[in-house]
DNA sequence: AAATTAAGTGTTATCGATAACCCAAAATTA
DNA sequence: TAATTTTGGGTTATCGATAACACTTAATTT
């Protein structure tokens, strides 16, 4: 107990037995023993990070965001990968359970997702959900301009003089995706653009396995000219691909996507691109869920919806 | 009892209260708590993993590979990344030791990371080093062929016909550093090069803050043509930094790399580098800490030597 | 000087799971 | 049928820390 004490620096403890104890805990080479503290405590100091990619830039820029807060807060950080597939992340959140974490920032796989975060809720374990909204989920919530981002790199496609812009899409379980392929529509239709549904392919954000989709799009009578990809990932399997057919971009067809490459990117910067602020995806949500766990106060949820910035680089050009 | 019976599958149960326990469990949500487990058994079933840059390619690649073993196996993984700061790792031992992770797979920022090794060694917990050989340290080890790689691809240069090779190294603290070093030395030996060290900057494998390095290079009276940079993000410093100067590469100056950049480095192909096979680094490793901690035999210390694949893109050509 | 308050430290119960032991009833064996 | 074994499941102590309370001394107050 006095030794209790003496760690928390509560209760009154005289400076000569602080100090004994200060040199026998050196002495013995010890450590409190967390799990022990957590279990009277009925708290862990340990926070989750749940998000779809960790090879995705986006994703391990946020989670440096999410750390240096944790850290910051004195939390620790349990990580967890989903490779947007829903199973490995219900096998995270039951993970999550057992371990009683504090909270959770979670980058949900989908709309499906419901379930895993309805888990959560029952257990009244706190989480703030990260780039994409569940519908049916009232949490405090970290989001990016999808639709708005969108619109701006059609837009810049438009102008551009490109009429025939083909839109490489995540899957429609995922909110992004949703409002991505909004913002696509609404940028033709202020543009007097009629929108023409064959051009649009629904993958998955993760990778780009199945090219029947980008054949389909190139053996058009009339093809695109330009392609919008969803996100990073699917840039690079759409620039690889046409790379792999002998087209170059942009000389044969325009592309634009969604999300920045990191310092990764920087070596030839390349692509015009719609840039999230990943760091700050991360850095916020992980301030917001600890307020909520360390707050007394219970707020309103809170959503913040980060601007993204467009990036012109060489991967578009004027249609000739 | 007979619920700890039932989860864990010990002892007589008989079928009736097994499926009476199951549904009571159901009902409540009942889910085991891992701490009170851990505290018992005197295992948590949590290794960590101690990266030291999470923006790097290499080490997200390397913690992909990390996480799906220790998955397999049934682990739990703590994160942390030390960001190649030496405060920074200590911390996160701290961190370690009072949550009593069954292991550690430890990249270590440099040669000083003994100290904090020697505080695992000393509570006996088992760890695996990466990447980087720690003088003083006995353990199982994952390494690349640091050596190797940087000889050839300084012989790709010379064999271009260039004479005049720089290089910007990483910390001499470093053992991938100071190896990397010796297979550039080597390369020149074996060509019948002689070795300029105004030719040699030491700065840190983390950025590329310092450009005077660069600068005291280009400024030389007979500047090099070809740069050999010790790491990823050293290149994309070098590259950004020559492209600020109006210096085209492969045109002005050759580059070479060691380490590959991911799926984003798909994007544009560009650099000519050695790959390390990062996800092997962490899949390899990880299986040995879990060989270790659940094997009975104490096995001697293993030390497997990763090699690397020459990659040649467009960032090098034959000197005019 | 007696009564009260404060300072410093020790005791006991607790968090939730499991190891080790125990014990009744049922099943088997002699 | 009596003796023994097996089955199924309950008790108690334990892991290491902390909350709540108890108990000496020493310091103040009346």
């Amino acid at each position: 107990m006095t030794v209790s004490r003496v760690i928390n620096n509560t209760g009154r403890i005289s400076e000569a037995t602080r100090k004994r104890v200060r040199k026998v805990m050196e002495d013995l080479h010890y450590i409190p023993n967390s799990m022990a503290r957590s279990l009277v405590l009925q708290k862990t100091k340990i926070l989750s990070l749940l998000i779809t990619d960790i090879t995705n830039p986006f994703y391990t820029t946020l989670a440096r965001g999410a750390e240096d807060a944790a850290k910051r807060a004195g939390y620790r950080l349990l990580f967890a990968n989903s490779d947007e597939d829903y199973a490995k992340e219900k096998d995270y959140v039951d993970m999550i359970l057992s371990t009683r974490v504090d909270g959770v920032l979670f980058a949900p796989t989908g709309d499906h997702s419901v379930e895993n975060l309805g888990q959560l809720q029952k257990h009244n374990i706190p989480f703030v959900v990260l780039d994409r909204e569940i519908p049916g989920i009232e949490a405090d919530v970290v989001l990016g301009d999808s639709k708005e981002g969108a619109r701006k790199l059609v837009e810049h496609l438009i102008g551009l003089g490109h009429h025939r812009i083909a839109m490489i899409n995540g899957s429609q379980d995922v909110s992004t995706a949703r409002l991505r392929y909004t913002g696509y529509c609404e940028a033709h239709l202020l543009s007097g653009l009629s929108i023409d549904d064959t051009l649009v392919a629904h993958l998955n954000y993760r990778d780009f396995h199945d090219e029947s989709a980008l054949d389909a799009l190139l053996n058009l009578a009339d093809p695109p000219t330009a392609i919008f990809a969803a996100n990073n990932m699917l840039a690079v399997g759409v620039i690889q691909s046409l790379r792999q057919r002998g087209l170059q971009v942009p000389d044969d067809l325009s592309v634009v996507c969604f999300d920045d490459f990191g310092p990764a990117g920087a070596i030839s910067p390349f692509l015009t691109l719609a840039s999230q602020p990943a760091y700050q995806f991360g850095l916020l949500g992980m301030q917001l869920l600890i307020e909520r766990i360390e707050g007394e106060a219970v707020h309103e949820n809170r959503k913040i919806i980060l601007p993204s910035e467009m990036i012109i680089r060489a991967s578009t050009q004027a249609l000739k």
